[in-house]
DNA sequence: CTTGTATTGAAAATCATTTTCAATTAAAAT
DNA sequence: ATTTTAATTGAAAATGATTTTCAATACAAG
Protein backbone atom coordinates (compact mmCIF):
# COMPACT_ATOMS: atom_id res chain seq x y z
CA UNK A 1 0.00 0.00 0.00
CA UNK A 2 1.20 3.54 -0.81
CA UNK A 3 1.77 5.82 2.14
CA UNK A 4 -0.93 8.18 0.90
CA UNK A 5 -3.33 5.25 0.78
CA UNK A 6 -2.26 4.21 4.24
CA UNK A 7 -3.03 7.66 5.61
CA UNK A 8 -6.39 7.70 3.85
CA UNK A 9 -7.08 4.25 5.25
CA UNK A 10 -6.34 5.25 8.81
CA UNK A 11 -8.58 8.30 8.53
CA UNK A 12 -11.36 6.16 7.10
CA UNK A 13 -10.98 3.72 9.97
CA UNK A 14 -11.27 6.57 12.43
CA UNK A 15 -14.43 7.76 10.73
CA UNK A 16 -15.87 4.26 10.42
CA UNK A 17 -15.43 3.87 14.18
CA UNK A 18 -17.48 6.97 14.86
CA UNK A 19 -14.60 9.39 15.35
CA UNK A 20 -14.28 12.63 13.46
CA UNK A 21 -11.56 13.43 11.00
CA UNK A 22 -10.01 16.69 12.12
CA UNK A 23 -6.99 18.76 11.14
CA UNK A 24 -4.89 17.82 14.18
CA UNK A 25 -5.69 14.14 13.71
CA UNK A 26 -4.76 14.38 10.05
CA UNK A 27 -1.37 15.84 10.95
CA UNK A 28 -0.69 13.16 13.56
CA UNK A 29 -1.77 10.29 11.35
CA UNK A 30 0.41 11.56 8.52
CA UNK A 31 3.44 11.47 10.77
CA UNK A 32 2.90 8.18 12.53
CA UNK A 33 1.67 6.19 9.54
CA UNK A 34 4.76 7.02 7.51
CA UNK A 35 7.48 7.06 10.18
CA UNK A 36 10.34 4.58 9.94
CA UNK A 37 11.05 4.64 13.63
CA UNK A 38 9.06 4.80 16.83
CA UNK A 39 8.06 8.34 17.78
CA UNK A 40 7.59 9.88 21.19
CA UNK A 41 4.56 12.10 21.85
CA UNK A 42 6.82 15.15 22.06
CA UNK A 43 8.44 14.35 18.73
CA UNK A 44 5.02 14.01 17.15
CA UNK A 45 3.99 17.28 18.76
CA UNK A 46 7.05 19.14 17.46
CA UNK A 47 6.86 17.78 13.92
CA UNK A 48 3.10 18.03 13.88
CA UNK A 49 3.17 21.73 14.66
CA UNK A 50 5.04 22.38 11.44
CA UNK A 51 2.06 20.94 9.58
CA UNK A 52 -0.59 22.35 11.91
CA UNK A 53 0.82 25.00 14.27
CA UNK A 54 -2.15 25.14 16.65
CA UNK A 55 -1.67 21.47 17.54
CA UNK A 56 -1.69 20.72 21.27
CA UNK A 57 0.30 18.03 23.01
CA UNK A 58 -2.86 16.81 24.73
CA UNK A 59 -4.36 16.04 21.36
CA UNK A 60 -1.30 14.01 20.44
CA UNK A 61 -1.82 11.83 23.50
CA UNK A 62 -5.53 11.49 22.85
CA UNK A 63 -5.12 10.63 19.21
CA UNK A 64 -2.46 8.02 19.94
CA UNK A 65 -4.88 6.48 22.41
CA UNK A 66 -7.53 6.23 19.68
CA UNK A 67 -5.08 4.80 17.16
CA UNK A 68 -3.92 2.22 19.67
CA UNK A 69 -7.52 1.22 20.38
CA UNK A 70 -8.04 0.66 16.67
CA UNK A 71 -4.90 -1.45 16.49
CA UNK A 72 -3.24 0.95 14.07
CA UNK A 73 -0.31 1.84 16.30
CA UNK A 74 1.52 -0.03 18.98
CA UNK A 75 3.33 1.19 22.02
CA UNK A 76 7.05 0.64 22.39
CA UNK A 77 8.32 0.43 25.94
CA UNK A 78 11.71 1.97 26.63
CA UNK A 79 13.95 0.89 29.47
CA UNK A 80 13.62 4.35 31.01
CA UNK A 81 9.86 3.95 31.21
CA UNK A 82 8.79 6.35 28.50
CA UNK A 83 6.67 5.30 25.57
CA UNK A 84 7.04 5.62 21.86
CA UNK A 85 4.51 4.81 19.21
CA UNK A 86 4.92 2.83 16.06
CA UNK A 87 2.69 1.78 13.21
CA UNK A 88 1.36 -1.68 14.05
CA UNK A 89 2.20 -4.38 11.57
CA UNK A 90 0.13 -7.39 10.59
CA UNK A 91 0.11 -10.54 12.62
CA UNK A 92 2.06 -11.41 15.70
CA UNK A 93 5.15 -9.23 15.71
CA UNK A 94 7.85 -8.18 18.11
CA UNK A 95 10.40 -5.43 18.14
CA UNK A 96 14.13 -5.17 17.69
CA UNK A 97 15.34 -1.76 18.75
CA UNK A 98 18.68 -0.15 17.95
CA UNK A 99 20.13 1.11 21.21
CA UNK A 100 22.16 3.74 19.36
CA UNK A 101 19.76 5.42 16.96
CA UNK A 102 16.35 4.16 18.04
CA UNK A 103 15.54 2.54 14.72
CA UNK A 104 13.02 -0.27 15.07
CA UNK A 105 12.65 -3.52 13.18
CA UNK A 106 9.80 -5.94 13.50
CA UNK A 107 10.18 -9.66 13.55
CA UNK A 108 7.76 -12.56 13.72
CA UNK A 109 8.18 -16.25 14.20
CA UNK A 110 8.83 -16.44 17.88
CA UNK A 111 7.08 -19.45 19.19
CA UNK A 112 6.71 -18.75 22.84
CA UNK A 113 3.65 -20.95 23.25
CA UNK A 114 5.59 -24.04 24.38
CA UNK A 115 7.47 -21.90 26.88
CA UNK A 116 4.25 -20.29 28.09
CA UNK A 117 2.59 -23.66 28.52
CA UNK A 118 5.56 -25.04 30.39
CA UNK A 119 5.57 -22.03 32.71
CA UNK A 120 1.84 -22.41 33.28
CA UNK A 121 2.38 -26.03 34.31
CA UNK A 122 5.19 -25.09 36.64
CA UNK A 123 3.56 -22.11 38.33
CA UNK A 124 -0.19 -22.59 38.10
CA UNK A 125 -0.48 -19.17 36.51
CA UNK A 126 -2.73 -18.60 33.53
CA UNK A 127 -0.51 -16.83 31.03
CA UNK A 128 -2.42 -14.16 29.13
CA UNK A 129 0.15 -12.07 27.39
CA UNK A 130 3.81 -11.92 26.61
CA UNK A 131 6.16 -9.10 26.06
CA UNK A 132 9.31 -9.63 24.05
CA UNK A 133 11.75 -7.04 22.80
CA UNK A 134 15.26 -7.45 21.49
CA UNK A 135 17.85 -4.73 21.78
CA UNK A 136 20.88 -4.40 19.54
CA UNK A 137 22.88 -2.30 17.12
CA UNK A 138 21.56 -1.69 13.64
CA UNK A 139 23.76 -2.12 10.53
CA UNK A 140 23.98 1.65 9.97
CA UNK A 141 25.33 2.19 13.47
CA UNK A 142 28.20 -0.27 12.98
CA UNK A 143 30.43 2.55 11.66
CA UNK B 1 19.91 -19.01 53.00
CA UNK B 2 17.79 -17.61 55.85
CA UNK B 3 16.25 -14.22 55.29
CA UNK B 4 18.26 -12.75 58.17
CA UNK B 5 21.43 -14.07 56.55
CA UNK B 6 20.33 -12.64 53.24
CA UNK B 7 19.90 -9.22 54.79
CA UNK B 8 23.27 -9.44 56.49
CA UNK B 9 24.80 -10.56 53.21
CA UNK B 10 23.41 -7.60 51.30
CA UNK B 11 24.66 -5.16 53.93
CA UNK B 12 28.08 -6.78 53.81
CA UNK B 13 28.13 -6.47 50.05
CA UNK B 14 27.28 -2.79 50.33
CA UNK B 15 30.13 -2.31 52.77
CA UNK B 16 32.55 -4.41 50.73
CA UNK B 17 31.82 -2.15 47.76
CA UNK B 18 32.80 0.93 49.72
CA UNK B 19 29.31 2.04 50.69
CA UNK B 20 28.26 2.78 54.24
CA UNK B 21 25.71 0.79 56.16
CA UNK B 22 23.14 3.25 57.45
CA UNK B 23 19.78 3.07 59.18
CA UNK B 24 17.74 3.98 56.11
CA UNK B 25 19.64 1.46 53.98
CA UNK B 26 19.10 -1.19 56.61
CA UNK B 27 15.33 -0.59 56.52
CA UNK B 28 15.19 -0.69 52.73
CA UNK B 29 17.32 -3.81 52.42
CA UNK B 30 15.18 -5.60 55.00
CA UNK B 31 12.08 -4.93 52.94
CA UNK B 32 13.37 -5.69 49.48
CA UNK B 33 15.46 -8.73 50.35
CA UNK B 34 12.52 -10.52 51.95
CA UNK B 35 9.63 -9.37 49.73
CA UNK B 36 7.69 -11.98 47.79
CA UNK B 37 6.58 -9.53 45.14
CA UNK B 38 8.06 -6.62 43.27
CA UNK B 39 7.86 -3.37 45.22
CA UNK B 40 7.47 0.16 43.95
CA UNK B 41 9.62 2.94 45.44
CA UNK B 42 6.55 4.42 47.11
CA UNK B 43 5.61 1.11 48.69
CA UNK B 44 9.14 0.75 50.01
CA UNK B 45 8.97 4.31 51.30
CA UNK B 46 5.65 3.75 53.10
CA UNK B 47 6.62 0.44 54.66
CA UNK B 48 10.12 1.63 55.38
CA UNK B 49 8.88 4.58 57.40
CA UNK B 50 7.27 2.20 59.86
CA UNK B 51 10.73 0.82 60.57
CA UNK B 52 12.57 4.12 60.29
CA UNK B 53 10.19 7.11 60.29
CA UNK B 54 12.71 9.68 59.12
CA UNK B 55 13.24 7.79 55.85
CA UNK B 56 13.07 9.93 52.73
CA UNK B 57 11.79 8.83 49.35
CA UNK B 58 14.94 10.13 47.71
CA UNK B 59 16.97 7.70 49.74
CA UNK B 60 14.77 4.86 48.56
CA UNK B 61 15.55 5.73 44.95
CA UNK B 62 19.25 6.12 45.66
CA UNK B 63 19.51 2.88 47.58
CA UNK B 64 17.67 0.93 44.88
CA UNK B 65 20.17 2.35 42.40
CA UNK B 66 23.06 1.02 44.51
CA UNK B 67 21.43 -2.38 44.95
CA UNK B 68 20.81 -2.63 41.22
CA UNK B 69 24.45 -1.77 40.52
CA UNK B 70 25.51 -4.60 42.81
CA UNK B 71 23.17 -6.99 41.02
CA UNK B 72 21.15 -7.60 44.18
CA UNK B 73 17.87 -6.29 42.84
CA UNK B 74 16.40 -6.15 39.39
CA UNK B 75 14.01 -3.72 37.85
CA UNK B 76 10.59 -4.86 36.71
CA UNK B 77 9.03 -2.87 33.90
CA UNK B 78 5.29 -2.33 34.09
CA UNK B 79 3.09 -1.69 31.09
CA UNK B 80 2.25 1.75 32.47
CA UNK B 81 5.92 2.70 32.45
CA UNK B 82 6.60 2.69 36.16
CA UNK B 83 9.20 0.52 37.76
CA UNK B 84 9.17 -1.97 40.57
CA UNK B 85 12.11 -3.65 42.20
CA UNK B 86 12.64 -7.28 42.99
CA UNK B 87 15.38 -9.36 44.54
CA UNK B 88 17.55 -10.64 41.70
CA UNK B 89 17.74 -14.38 41.38
CA UNK B 90 20.63 -16.54 40.20
CA UNK B 91 21.24 -17.26 36.54
CA UNK B 92 19.28 -16.23 33.51
CA UNK B 93 15.74 -15.61 34.67
CA UNK B 94 12.61 -13.96 33.40
CA UNK B 95 9.46 -12.74 35.03
CA UNK B 96 5.86 -13.83 35.11
CA UNK B 97 3.71 -11.15 36.66
CA UNK B 98 0.17 -11.49 37.98
CA UNK B 99 -1.88 -8.70 36.45
CA UNK B 100 -4.30 -8.79 39.38
CA UNK B 101 -2.17 -8.81 42.53
CA UNK B 102 1.32 -8.04 41.27
CA UNK B 103 2.84 -11.27 42.49
CA UNK B 104 5.93 -12.23 40.54
CA UNK B 105 7.35 -15.62 39.58
CA UNK B 106 10.67 -16.22 37.97
CA UNK B 107 11.26 -18.75 35.25
CA UNK B 108 14.29 -19.91 33.34
CA UNK B 109 14.73 -22.13 30.35
CA UNK B 110 13.80 -19.81 27.56
CA UNK B 111 16.10 -20.46 24.70
CA UNK B 112 15.90 -17.32 22.67
CA UNK B 113 19.33 -17.74 21.10
CA UNK B 114 18.08 -19.46 17.93
CA UNK B 115 15.49 -16.72 17.52
CA UNK B 116 18.06 -14.00 18.17
CA UNK B 117 20.44 -15.53 15.64
CA UNK B 118 17.72 -15.82 13.03
CA UNK B 119 16.71 -12.19 13.56
CA UNK B 120 20.34 -11.11 13.28
CA UNK B 121 20.60 -12.90 9.94
CA UNK B 122 17.41 -11.33 8.68
CA UNK B 123 18.05 -7.76 9.80
CA UNK B 124 21.80 -7.28 10.00
CA UNK B 125 21.40 -6.09 13.58
CA UNK B 126 23.74 -7.27 16.29
CA UNK B 127 21.44 -8.43 19.07
CA UNK B 128 22.83 -7.56 22.48
CA UNK B 129 20.03 -8.05 24.92
CA UNK B 130 16.55 -9.42 25.23
CA UNK B 131 13.66 -8.51 27.35
CA UNK B 132 10.98 -11.08 28.06
CA UNK B 133 8.11 -10.85 30.49
CA UNK B 134 4.96 -12.93 30.73
CA UNK B 135 1.74 -11.58 32.16
CA UNK B 136 -1.04 -13.70 33.61
CA UNK B 137 -3.25 -14.52 36.57
CA UNK B 138 -1.77 -16.29 39.57
CA UNK B 139 -3.45 -19.31 41.19
CA UNK B 140 -4.55 -17.29 44.23
CA UNK B 141 -6.35 -14.78 42.04
CA UNK B 142 -8.47 -17.45 40.32
CA UNK B 143 -11.18 -17.06 42.99
C1' DC C 1 -27.09 26.96 7.02
C1' DT C 2 -28.22 25.36 11.62
C1' DT C 3 -27.52 22.43 15.26
C1' DG C 4 -25.71 19.04 18.59
C1' DT C 5 -21.93 17.01 20.09
C1' DA C 6 -17.23 15.35 19.64
C1' DT C 7 -13.02 17.56 19.77
C1' DT C 8 -9.64 20.88 20.86
C1' DG C 9 -5.90 23.29 23.47
C1' DA C 10 -4.48 26.34 27.35
C1' DA C 11 -3.79 25.90 31.96
C1' DA C 12 -3.51 23.50 36.03
C1' DA C 13 -3.09 19.07 38.33
C1' DT C 14 -0.88 14.77 39.06
C1' DC C 15 2.66 11.38 39.35
C1' DA C 16 7.27 9.47 39.01
C1' DT C 17 11.83 10.70 39.26
C1' DT C 18 15.96 13.85 39.74
C1' DT C 19 18.62 17.74 41.41
C1' DT C 20 20.23 20.88 44.93
C1' DC C 21 22.14 21.84 49.19
C1' DA C 22 22.88 22.39 54.00
C1' DA C 23 22.79 19.31 57.97
C1' DT C 24 23.88 14.76 59.68
C1' DT C 25 26.39 10.54 60.44
C1' DA C 26 29.32 6.35 59.57
C1' DA C 27 33.74 4.88 59.79
C1' DA C 28 38.65 5.88 59.33
C1' DA C 29 42.30 8.24 61.74
C1' DT C 30 44.00 9.96 65.82
C1' DA D 1 37.01 7.78 73.19
C1' DT D 2 37.42 11.85 70.30
C1' DT D 3 38.30 14.01 66.18
C1' DT D 4 38.09 14.24 61.38
C1' DT D 5 36.31 13.82 56.82
C1' DA D 6 33.82 12.42 53.18
C1' DA D 7 29.60 9.81 52.23
C1' DT D 8 24.90 10.08 53.12
C1' DT D 9 20.58 12.02 54.16
C1' DG D 10 16.04 14.37 53.49
C1' DA D 11 13.37 18.69 52.72
C1' DA D 12 12.30 21.38 49.07
C1' DA D 13 12.31 22.60 44.52
C1' DA D 14 12.91 21.22 39.70
C1' DT D 15 11.95 18.30 35.96
C1' DG D 16 9.48 15.54 32.63
C1' DA D 17 5.74 12.66 31.27
C1' DT D 18 1.01 12.19 31.35
C1' DT D 19 -3.86 13.40 32.80
C1' DT D 20 -7.72 16.32 34.03
C1' DT D 21 -10.63 20.33 33.58
C1' DC D 22 -13.30 23.34 31.05
C1' DA D 23 -14.76 26.87 27.98
C1' DA D 24 -14.26 27.64 23.04
C1' DT D 25 -14.29 25.50 18.46
C1' DA D 26 -15.21 22.73 14.44
C1' DC D 27 -16.92 18.52 12.33
C1' DA D 28 -20.72 16.25 10.16
C1' DA D 29 -25.60 15.13 10.38
C1' DG D 30 -29.97 17.02 9.19
MN1 LIG E 1 5.32 -13.17 20.62
MN1 LIG F 1 16.09 -14.88 28.35
ZN1 LIG G 1 21.10 2.31 14.76
ZN1 LIG H 1 -2.41 -12.73 41.66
Amino acid sequence: MQTSDLIKNWLEQLQASGYRVTEPRRAIVELVATADHALSPIEIYDSGRREYPRLGLVTVYRTLERLEELGLVQRVHSPDGCHRYLRAFEGHQHLLICTRCGRVEMFAGDDLDPLARRVEQATGYQVEEHWLQLFGVCPLCHA
